[in-house]
DNA sequence: CATACAACG
DNA sequence: CGTTCTATG
């Protein structure tokens, strides 16, 4: 697993020609188009916790799939514009030589920490990009048979860890349903260690859909990754170890709320979703918590961002 | 080998969106886009015979890497206004279930045959399309080691036998020249048989460019696949057994007239390139050659399309 | 550089 | 459906 951070590194120019073809015009569009449409911030963030204190720190984390692909469809410019002080990414696919410049040099973070599968290239991978710098960043959760595949960073910062994960999927036909089973013990035992110690947020996606009203075909997915009664067992029981569900919490009976659409089927348009990226907090940060919002108009991704406000 | 004859097939309907992503974007192209830039008939082509005898058969053969992306660069448009009575296909990288509706249903080749690799799906294949029945179609030149790639066609007309061809790459480090060589050998016997019974047009990709004047930079190419003495030599060898390479016959001088450019370093735009595509005909065909033509502004393929005309 | 495939989601 | 990889050219 690579363990170094990244700085600044210059970015390489492509020359552009004319005999066009179908993937000459693709980059063309990359280096030219001008900017994605301008987002501002969301007006509808609550900005302050219970007792009425100032957030501080904005996190936000986002399921890219596939990191070159999604700068190429201007993922970074609406980082830009949501300016969080953290950005955790999942789904990386890309190992971090082949990180694009875009990226590697972006100044608004030159904190970045990058994991990526050690076996298969272009599979799994996240990532962290922070304002400032943590106090000590780990990678993966100290078990040898999970830590290959590049699925978590762990930043501990004076008052809390952020760990951010990319959680095994089950798979088509269940063919990983008892290997995430372990993950999930293990994991859970994990972040109950950290716990012990400061305050953890956990974000990132979870691969799974908690409740009936996490998803929109809860009846027909039973038996499918993301909500068999396994999966969902194992996000309750780290619920129950000490952790909330910060936008549940929030938001209790807001249905139709989801962070990934497949692309199949024209899922996105109609909202046929699940909610399978959340921010997982420690008890102890119920106190500090702002808002916990799906950015659900952010595109370039079969997922989209999530934010959280805290006041810490 | 498949070895049916397909006639026409309904086109399928995609409806469009509006979420654009990259690749729906590139599918409403295809879907939309109105039409190619419009080509004329090249007014330089000689339409006779040495006798004053007019053409009366018009053959294309085109390289076209990908069957399914050329139908999206629109292939078609061009194979429309260049309109020949036979058109032939090498490098369809199709299995013929996932042939585009666009080129089943074309009404103005109701005789369409397919050849694809029995193997590795989407490698070799070729094609050819008639606007007349052929009196017998046969597949591969009756080797088994030789007719699993979906390399040959031959057609039986009145006055002839049309071959078309996608000869195998001798590969990166030559690691299939032995094979080439055993191929060169066996098709050269394959198509003296034919001649002995019927006058020969063979058509397609031969993957050698044959004297110096037939590639931009022959000294550095002598040991890479297509300009190997060996595959050299197999080209004089056919030609030696009597057959005429069309177009050196008419343009015995001409250089700068190639075929093929990698889409590597800008290759087509700087006219580095090689003449590998060729229609060799039996010399008893001589007195029937009007012309032979290298129509090197069509564009959709690493190759461009060639065209003949016989006065038979 | 570009077209195919497979694996994975 | 879309991203990655690999093989092939």
């Amino acid at each position: 697993m690579p363990k170094r951070a990244k700085k600044n590194e210059e970015a390489s120019v492509e020359a552009g020609n004319d005999n066009k073809t179908e993937p000459q015009k693709k980059r063309e569009k990359r280096a030219k188009e001008p900017e994605a449409p301008i987002l501002y911030k969301d007006p509808t963030d609550k900005l302050t916790n219970k007792d009425g204190r100032a957030a501080n720190i904005k996190m936000t984390s986002w399921n890219v799939d596939g990191l070159r692909a999604w700068v190429k469809k201007n993922g970074l410019d609406w980082v830009r514009q949501e300016d969080p002080d953290v950005l955790c990414l999942q789904e990386t696919k890309c190992a971090e030589k082949a990180l694009p410049a875009d990226i590697t040099s972006m100044p608004e973070y030159p904190y970045k920490y990058w994991a990526g599968s050690e076996d298969k290239e272009g599979y799994s991978g996240v990532a962290m990009l922070c304002k400032t710098e943590p106090l000590k960043v780990t990678y993966g959760i100290g078990k040898e048979e999970h830590d290959k595949e590049g699925r978590v960073i762990t930043a501990e910062f004076p008052s809390y860890f952020l760990v951010t994960a990319y959680v095994p999927n089950a798979g088509r036909g269940l063919v990983r349903l008892e290997y995430r089973k372990t993950w999930d013990v293990d994991f859970r035992e994990y972040l109950s260690n950290l716990d012990k110690r400061k305050s953890v947020v956990l974000c990132g996606d979870l691969n799974v859909a908690h409740q009936e009203i996490d998803l929109k075909n809860p009846k027909g997915n039973r038996k499918n990754a993301g909500f068999t009664p396994e999966e969902r067992e194992g996000f309750s029981q780290l619920l129950a170890a000490g952790f909330i569900d910060s936008f549940r919490e929030l938001y209790p009976e807001q249905t139709n709320a989801y962070t990934f659409w497949t692309y199949m089927m024209n899922a996105r348009a109609k909202n046929v979703g699940w909610r399978l990226d959340y921010f997982v907090l420690s008890i102890a940060l119920l106190p500090s918590l702002c808002d916990s919002k799906i950015r659900n108009t952010a595109m370039g991704s079969d997922h989209c961002p999530i934010t959280l406000h805290l006041a810490i």
